[in-house]
DNA sequence: ATCGTCCATCGACGATATTCGATAAATGTG
DNA sequence: CACATTTATCGAATATCGTCGATGGACGAT
C-alpha cells in the first residue's frame, strides 16, 4: 500500500478538489460522456441539441472542462469544436490517490 | 477500450456525480486523507484539532461522507469513532468509468 | 456592407454549500 | 442529582454554483 504518512497541507486537498469538482456535476458527466462515446469532436451546437440544456450553459460548462484539460478545444471559422482529451481521462486522480497521498497530477495538454 | 455507445440517460449521471461531489471539497479530502494515514479509527475531537476548522463544521462533513460510505462510524460511549472504509476507496469510479458509461458503483457497507 | 450563424460573456436569479456559534442530546463522573 | 465532556443538530450568514436570457464579437455568405 506504501501511503504517505505526512499531513495533506491545505494546498494539495485544493488541488485535489479541483478535480473532483469537474466532474461533480450531471450536466457536466453528460457532456464529457456525450464527446467520449463520439469519436469524433462535436461543435457547441451539436452538444446543446444533444444535452438539451441552453447554449450559454453548455458553453459555460465546457469552459470549466476545458479549464482542466477534459476536453480540448479546437475554432474552426466560426464554430468551436471540442473533443475529449483521452490522457486527461487515464490520469483524473483516484479515490486511492487522494487517501494514499500521491502527488497531484498536473492536466496533460495533449499537443 | 469497449465503449459503451449508448446515450448516459441523466438518472446514472446525477448517481456519478454524486461520488465526486463527496470529494470536491478541500475540507474533506483533508479529513479522507487524515483517517486513512492514521490507521486507527479517530474520534471527531482529533479530527478538529488536527483539521483546524470548527468542530460542527467537522461533523458536517463526517456525516456527508459517511453517506456515500466514505468513512464508517462506531459509536463508544460519549465519542464516536470514524474510519475509512477502505473497500468504499477502490470502489470510487475513476474518470475512465463515467467517459466509458461503466455501471455506477453501490457504495459498499463493509460489515 | 449587410445579414445570418455560431459561440463566449455578462448580469441576474434561485438553489445549494460551507462555515460558524449556540443549543440540545447522550453518556460518563463526582 | 448535578456537572463535565463529547457529539449532533439547528439557525443564520456568507459564498459558490447552475441556469437562463440578452448582448456582443467573430466569421462566412450574399
Amino acid at each position: 500500500m506504501n501511503e504517505n504518512t505526512a499531513p495533506l497541507q491545505r494546498a494539495e486537498a485544493e488541488e485535489y478538489a479541483s478535480w473532483f469538482k469537474a466532474l461533480a456535476d450531471a450536466t457536466r458527466i453528460q457532456i464529457v460522456s456525450l464527446l467520449a462515446r463520439r469519436r469524433a469532436p462535436m461543435s457547441v451546437g451539436e452538444i446543446v441539441t444533444a444535452s438539451g440544456v441552453g447554449q450559454s450553459t453548455v458553453s459555460h460548462h465546457l469552459k470549466i472542462l476545458a479549464e482542466v484539460r477534459f476536453v480540448l478545444v479546437e475554432r474552426q471559422s466560426t464554430s468551436s469544436l471540442y473533443r475529449i482529451n483521452e490522457a486527461c481521462v487515464s490520469c483524473f486522480p483516484t479515490a486511492a490517490d487522494v487517501v494514499m497521498g500521491n502527488p497531484v497530477p498536473a492536466a496533460p495538454t495533449c499537443e
